[in-house]
DNA sequence: AGCACGCCGACT
DNA sequence: GTCGGCGTGCTC
C-alpha cells in the first residue's frame, strides 16, 4: 500500500454551477514533487469516471480516511496559473456566477485545451480473443473498429466508425475487462492556421455517375455543380453556397469525388520591415492630458481615468506616448480595442513604435501563434499587449496601465460563461498591481461619464481635433417627405444632391445602413407568410449570393422557395432595404456611379474584407456602402461625405442602451467624414428629425446627449442610478422554462423579504427574450434592480442554488448577469 | 451535464 | 424471464 498523503484541490470542467467546488484528488507519488497550484490536470470524474480537464487550485495534506480518486494526468508545467490568477478566478466565480473551472480556463491561452485527447487501442489480445470476451452487439462492433485501426482512436472516432453513439460506460467496461487500453495522446503540435480548399477530383460528368438518385444525390450534385462553376472553393464557402454540412463534404471526399488541399490563411504582421519610430509630436492639449495620466500612474493607488476625446482628436497618439512612459518606468501595458478596430494598419503603427515589445492577442491568430505571444508576454519579452477582450488576462508582470479604447463597446462583455466585463477585470488587476485603468472614447458610456463627473474617475478631455481639422457639417434629412411622395425611396433628395456634388469634385462617400434595416426577408404577398428559421423564432434573411434564406443566429439555411408553403401562391417577394437594393437605387439615380458593397454577401473571408477596403482606398469606387463594419476605424483621405440611410432603426428597440448605442454609432459615422485636409459633410436620414439623440449626434455634441440621457436613466432607475440584475433561463420545453422562471421570481421575492431587507423593489418577469426561441431553446428572463454589493451577489447565488436544488429545474440552464450590455 | 441506479412495460 | 424506457440523485 503506497503512502499517498498529498491532496490536490481541483476545479473540474463539466461540473455544473450547482455542484461546483474544488474537488479533492490524491496526487500519485510520481507527481508529488511536480504538482503545483495552477497546473492543468486530467481527473476521473463522476460515476463513469470519464476523464475531465481540471486545474489545481491548492495542495493540502490528506485529512480523514475518505476514499479519494487519483489524478489521471499531470500536464507539463509550460502553462501554469499564478497565485494571483487563481485568486482572480475565485473572485470571478463570485462575481459572474460561473464555475471555478470556467474562470480558470479563460486565463490560459486558448490552444492549450485541445492539444490532447483520450485514445483507445487494442490491449494486445488477438481479435478472436477480444471478441469472445466482449460478447456480441455494439461492444463487438467497437472492438472490431479499434482492432482494425492502425492508429489509436478517440471516442468520437469510434462513434463515427461504427456509425452509432458509443457511451463512455461501454468504453470503460472494455478497458476494465482488458480488451482495450486507453492513454492520453498529445496531438501533433498545432500547425499554422490553414483552410481547406476543395475541388473536383474527377471530371464533372464522370463524378455525377456515381451519385444516387434521391434527395441526397441531388444535394451532392449541387456541390459538384458549384465546383464545376467555380473551379475550387474553400470548404466553408462551399457549405455556405450549397447549404450542405461539412461532414457531407467529407463523405464526398472519401468517395473520391472531391480533392482537398490546405492553404495558409493568416500571417502575423511581418516583423522584418520595422520602420524607425516616428517622433511623437503632441499638441499642447494632448501633452497636458498625457502629463495628467503619467502623474496618476506615479501614485500608489492610481485608480481609473476617463479620456473623453472627440473623433479625430488623436487619442491613439496619447495612448502611444503613455505606453512609452510606462515602459520607461519598467512597467507593462495592455491596450484593449474592440474586435473591429484591430486592423493591420493599427498593428503596424504599434510595431513601428514598440517593435518586438508588442504582443498581439486576438481571435484571428492561430492557437499556436497565440501561445507564442502568451509565452513572450509571460517571459517579459513583450511588455506591450494589444488585443481584444481576452487580452485583459495577458500574463504581464508589473502591470502599469490598461487602456480600454472605445470603452462603451459591448464587445468588452463576454457573451458566454464566464460572462466577464474586461473593464472590471482590468480594474481588479490594476487594483492589485497598482496600475492605472484608462477608459478612452469619443462617446463614453453614460455610466462611465457619470462616474467621472462624480469624481470616481479622473476626467480628461481632448476637445480639439488634431491639426484643427473642422468637424464635419452634418445635415439631418427629413425622410417623411419622401414617404409622402409615394414610393419608399432609400436615398432622399438631400443625400442624392450631396452624392452628386461629391462625385463632381472627384471625392468619395461612405454610406451606412443599419444592420436591422439591411435584412431582406421573404414574404408571401397573398397570405403574409414569412419563412422563419426552424430552430429560432426569427425571420430568415435572404442572401443574394447563394440564393438561400439563412438564419443569422444558428446558421440554418434553406433555398428560397418559389412557392408559398402555406397557401401555394407563387407571389413571393423580398422585402427590406438590403444593401443590394440600395445599390440598385444608387445606380438608377446616379448613372455610372461606382459602388463597393460591403455586407455578409460580399465579404465572407477576412481577406475579401480587406481587399474591398483597399480597392476603395485606391479610388476604384465613388461610394462605399455597408453595414456597421464601415462605421468604425476607417480613415480615408478622400472621403468627404458620409451618409446614414436609416438613423432611427436602432433607436426604438428594447433596452435602456438603445439611445446610447445609436448616439455612439451616429457620432462615429459622422466623424468619418473629412478627417484630413478636405472639409467633410454628413447626411443623416431619419423619420424622426426632432429626436434629441439624432440632433446631438449630428452636432457631435456629447454633453447635451449626456444631459438628456442621464435624466432618462434616473427616471428609469437604471445604471448608473441602480444596477439591473437579470436571470436568463433557457431550455427545450417552453412550459418548463416558464415554470422555472416563475420559480426564480418567487425565490427572489422570498429572499428579499427574509434575508436581504436592503434589496427591495420590483421583481420583473418572467418575460420572453427578444428572440424567444434560439437554436431550439426557449428563453425567458427575470430581473430586479438594486445596488450591486455583497448582498445582491449573495442573493443571486442563493437563488441559483435553490433553483438547481429544485427537481423541476432539470434541463433548464440559468445565467445571472449584472447590467447586461446590448 | 452525464451517468448509474432503480422501477415499470413489450419483447425473445 | 430480460431489454430498455426515463425519473431522480450524485459527482472528491
Amino acid at each position: 500500500m503506497p503512502k499517498h498523503d498529498v491532496v490536490a484541490k481541483v476545479a473540474v470542467s463539466s461540473v455544473t454551477f450547482a455542484a461546483d467546488k474544488a474537488y479533492d484528488y490524491l496526487v500519485p507519488e510520481q507527481w508529488a514533487d511536480a504538482a503545483r497550484p495552477g497546473q492543468r490536470v486530467m481527473v476521473p470524474f463522476g460515476a463513469g469516471n470519464r476523464k475531465c480537464e481540471g486545474v489545481i487550485f491548492a495542495l493540502a495534506e490528506r485529512e480523514g480516511e475518505k476514499q479519494l480518486k487519483q489524478l489521471a494526468h499531470l500536464f507539463d508545467d509550460e502553462f501554469v496559473l499564478s497565485q494571483e490568477e487563481l485568486s482572480l478566478a475565485l473572485w470571478m466565480k463570485k462575481r459572474y456566477f460561473c464555475t471555478l473551472f470556467e474562470a480558470a480556463a479563460v486565463q490560459f491561452p486558448p490552444g492549450v485545451w485541445n492539444r490532447f485527447r483520450e485514445a483507445y487501442t487494442s490491449a494486445g489480445l488477438s481479435l478472436e480473443q477480444a471478441l469472445e470476451r466482449a460478447g456480441t452487439g455494439k461492444k463487438a462492433d467497437v472492438v472490431r473498429a479499434v482492432y482494425a485501426s492502425s492508429v489509436p482512436l478517440s471516442a468520437a472516432d469510434i462513434a463515427r466508425s461504427v456509425t452509432a453513439e458509443v457511451p463512455q460506460r461501454l468504453l470503460s467496461q472494455l478497458v476494465r475487462d482488458g480488451i482495450l487500453s486507453v492513454h492520453i495522446e498529445y496531438r501533433r503540435k498545432i500547425g499554422d492556421k490553414t483552410i481547406k480548399i476543395l475541388s473536383l477530383a474527377q471530371p464533372f460528368e464522370k463524378a455525377c455517375e456515381s451519385l444516387g438518385k434521391g434527395a441526397l444525390g441531388q444535394k451532392r450534385k449541387q456541390v459538384l455543380e458549384c465546383l464545376q462553376r467555380e473551379g475550387s472553393l474553400p470548404e466553408k464557402e462551399l457549405c455556405y453556397l450549397t447549404g450542405v454540412s461539412v461532414s457531407a463534404l467529407r463523405t464526398l471526399e472519401k468517395m473520391g469525388l472531391l480533392s482537398a488541399r490546405s492553404e495558409e490563411v493568416f500571417r502575423r504582421p511581418s516583423e522584418g520591415q520595422v520602420l524607425p519610430a516616428p517622433d511623437i509630436v503632441l499638441t499642447p492639449e494632448q501633452q497636458q492630458v498625457l502629463d495628467g495620466l503619467v502623474s496618476l500612474c506615479m501614485e500608489s493607488r492610481p485608480g481609473a481615468a476617463l479620456l473623453h476625446g472627440v473623433t479625430g482628436s488623436g487619442k491613439t497618439l496619447v495612448y502611444i506616448a503613455l505606453i512609452r512612459e510606462t515602459l520607461k518606468r519598467g512597467k507593462s501595458a495592455i491596450l484593449l480595442v474592440p474586435e473591429i478596430a484591430l486592423t493591420p494598419q493599427m498593428l503596424r503603427e504599434f510595431s513601428r513604435h514598440f517593435g518586438s515589445e508588442v504582443a498581439v492577442m486576438h481571435s484571428g491568430l492561430t492557437d499556436a501563434q497565440r501561445m507564442d505571444e502568451y509565452k513572450r508576454v509571460r517571459a517579459g519579452q513583450a511588455r506591450v499587449v494589444v488585443g481584444t477582450r481576452s487580452a485583459v488576462f495577458a500574463p504581464v508582470s508589473g502591470l502599469g496601465v490598461v487602456i480600454i479604447d472605445e470603452q462603451q463597446e459591448s464587445t468588452y462583455h463576454s457573451e458566454s460563461s464566464p460572462r466577464y466585463d474586461a473593464e472590471e477585470i482590468a480594474k481588479y488587476r490594476c487594483a492589485k498591481e497598482g496600475g492605472l485603468v484608462v477608459l478612452g472614447s469619443a462617446t463614453p458610456s453614460v455610466d462611465s461619464y457619470y462616474q467621472a463627473l462624480c469624481g470616481k474617475y479622473h476626467l480628461f478631455t481632448l476637445s480639439e481635433r488634431y491639426n484643427h481639422v473642422p468637424l464635419p457639417q452634418a445635415v439631418i434629412s427629413d425622410m417623411r417627405s419622401a414617404l409622402e411622395g409615394g414610393g419608399a425611396a432609400l436615398i432622399g433628395d438631400d443625400l442624392r444632391r450631396e452624392l452628386e456634388n461629391t462625385r463632381a469634385r472627384g471625392e468619395q462617400a461612405v454610406l451606412f445602413i443599419n444592420r436591422r434595416g439591411s435584412a431582406r426577408m421573404a414574404l408571401c404577398v397573398d397570405c403574409g407568410y414569412v419563412p422563419e428559421c426552424k430552430n429560432c423564432s426569427v425571420a430568415m434573411t435572404y442572401h443574394a449570393r447563394n440564393g438561400r434564406l439563412m438564419c443569422h443566429h444558428c446558421g440554418y439555411s434553406e433555398p428560397l422557395s418559389a412557392v408559398c408553403p402555406v397557401c401555394g401562391s407563387e407571389h413571393i417577394r423580398l422585402i427590406g432595404a438590403g444593401t443590394q437594393k440600395v445599390e440598385e437605387e444608387l445606380l438608377s439615380c446616379l448613372p455610372g456611379v461606382r459602388v463597393i458593397r460591403m455586407d455578409a454577401d460580399t465579404t465572407s473571408g477576412r481577406t475579401s474584407h480587406e481587399k474591398l477596403l483597399s480597392r476603395f482606398a485606391h479610388g476604384e469606387a465613388d461610394i462605399l456602402l455597408g453595414t456597421q463594419m464601415v462605421a468604425k476605424g476607417l480613415d480615408f483621405e478622400n472621403v468627404t461625405l458620409v451618409g446614414v440611410l436609416d438613423a432611427d432603426l436602432s433607436l426604438y428597440c428594447g433596452d435602456y442602451h438603445a439611445q446610447e448605442r445609436t448616439f455612439s454609432l451616429l457620432a462615429q459615422v459622422v466623424g468619418r467624414a473629412g478627417r484630413r485636409a478636405k472639409p467633410g459633410r454628413a447626411v443623416i436620414q431619419t423619420y424622426h428629425p426632432g429626436n434629441e439623440v439624432i440632433r446631438a449626434a449630428a452636432r457631435q455634441d456629447y454633453q447635451s446627449f449626456y444631459e438628456h440621457e442621464i435624466r432618462a436613466r434616473e427616471a428609469l432607475q437604471v445604471p448608473p442610478f441602480s444596477d439591473v440584475f437579470v436571470f436568463q433561463l433557457s431550455g427545450a420545453k417552453e412550459n418548463d422554462v416558464l415554470r422555472a422562471a416563475l420559480r426564480v421570481s418567487a425565490l427572489v421575492v422570498q429572499a428579499m423579504e427574509q434575508h436581504f431587507p436592503g434589496l427591495k423593489g420590483p421583481v420583473l418577469g418572467p418575460a420572453p427574450c427578444a428572440i424567444v426561441r434560439l437554436n431550439n431553446k426557449y428563453r425567458y428572463t427575470v430581473s430586479f434592480r438594486g445596488h450591486d454589493g455583497r448582498e445582491a451577489r449573495e442573493l443571486i447565488s442563493a437563488v441559483l442554488n435553490a433553483l438547481y436544488a429544485w427537481p423541476q429545474s432539470r434541463g433548464i440552464t440559468v445565467a445571472a448577469i449584472r447590467n447586461p450590455p446590448m
